[in-house]
DNA sequence: GTCTATAGCTTGATAGAC
DNA sequence: GTCTATCAAGCTATAGAC
């Protein structure tokens, strides 16, 4: 087959991502990533014009996943449906591969700055707050939209959970989540 | 009087904090903190022992107004009542003096992971989720007293007033905060 | 209380051999 | 595809004069 000839390249993104999530872009330096890939700095540039793009090539698997899971929803008819199941898509992404990426992006916020505008998922992140409130004028369904995705991030948070004692498992946060993008059935600002 | 020779500390905890908050800790380096105040990197060594010792002052402040909120929480006997205001207080730090540095507490996760066991705050943390959720066993309460932080935090985040059309304002996110921690009168996960 | 000067180190990145 | 060797630049922090 084609390709292939070594898989350092995933092991590079893997590892990366690892280190990155765990403590932090800025203070995960090349020479850590490579020590413990057992290769050279040298080598990682070969696969990787810079620091960034290691990320960039992280968010770009992510923005492909999240393109399913748009799609998808634009197909669909029967909107609040669509919107639990669009929110149960996002709750496996986050528990599946992405759950170390999406914490990463969570807590690096200053490091993703920096490339705003070659960030392929500030767009999307954005389409999909629109998908999930579309019908929703009130600006607070805007607002929680954002909170639903962030308890779903926070109930895969393991730092938070040893926080909580395990308060807040994934399953948790899904029903939290759901809550938070179902049609109010509540009192609370019903305007009068 | 005694003390106040020079307000030279006090300007440093403002500028620093402001860069801090603006683009990072780690992309904030001495140096530019020194050349905004128009003094040089050794007389920041002069007031602060080191980097992190900045922070922590910071931190130290915003401990001791959290303190004072704390210890009226304490003092009141209607909690439902006291849940409500103490959202409202917490508001107020955020919209007021103490909205950069929440946004840099929010934004710069590995920074503070450095120093979690001096970290003044954690401890208040802890201790303000629990009041919050004190007649909450259920662990979704626990999840949502941490949400409504999040939500004040995203009212006074200017970065995300922008992305969304000035959706998120203050007044908004204290309505969705106040929500989040009001006792539940929906059907969702009544358990059957 | 603030300065100049600099030590000492780490970082991201490149050149060129193999 | 990976290596050795090296670079310039940036950083935190200190020493010591004023």
């Amino acid at each position: 087959m084609a390709g292939r000839r070594s898989d350092t390249r995933e092991r590079i993104q893997r590892i990366a991502l690892e280190l990155f999530a765990e403590q932090g872009y800025e203070k995960t330096s090349l020479r850590e990533i490579a020590e413990k890939l057992d290769v050279t700095k040298a080598a990682l540039y070969y696969h990787f014009r810079t620091k960034e793009d290691i990320v960039a090539s992280l968010l770009e698997d992510l923005a492909s996943s999240m393109d399913e899971v748009l799609a998808w929803a634009r197909e669909q008819d029967d909107h609040a449906k669509m919107r639990e199941e669009l929110i149960r898509r996002l709750a496996k992404l986050v528990e599946g591969q992405f759950g170390p990426l999406m914490r990463f992006m969570q807590d690096n916020q200053p490091a993703l700055k920096d490339f705003h505008d070659r960030n392929p998922l500030v767009g999307r992140m954005k389409e999909l707050f629109a998908i999930i409130a579309a019908d929703e004028t009130d600006p607070r369904a805007q607002l929680r939209a954002r909170l639903a995705v962030v308890a779903l991030m926070l109930g895969n948070n393991p730092q938070f959970h040893e926080e909580t004692g395990g308060v807040a498992q994934p399953e948790v946060a899904l029903e939290v989540a759901l809550e938070l993008v179902s049609p109010r059935g509540r009192a609370a600002g019903q305007a009068t």
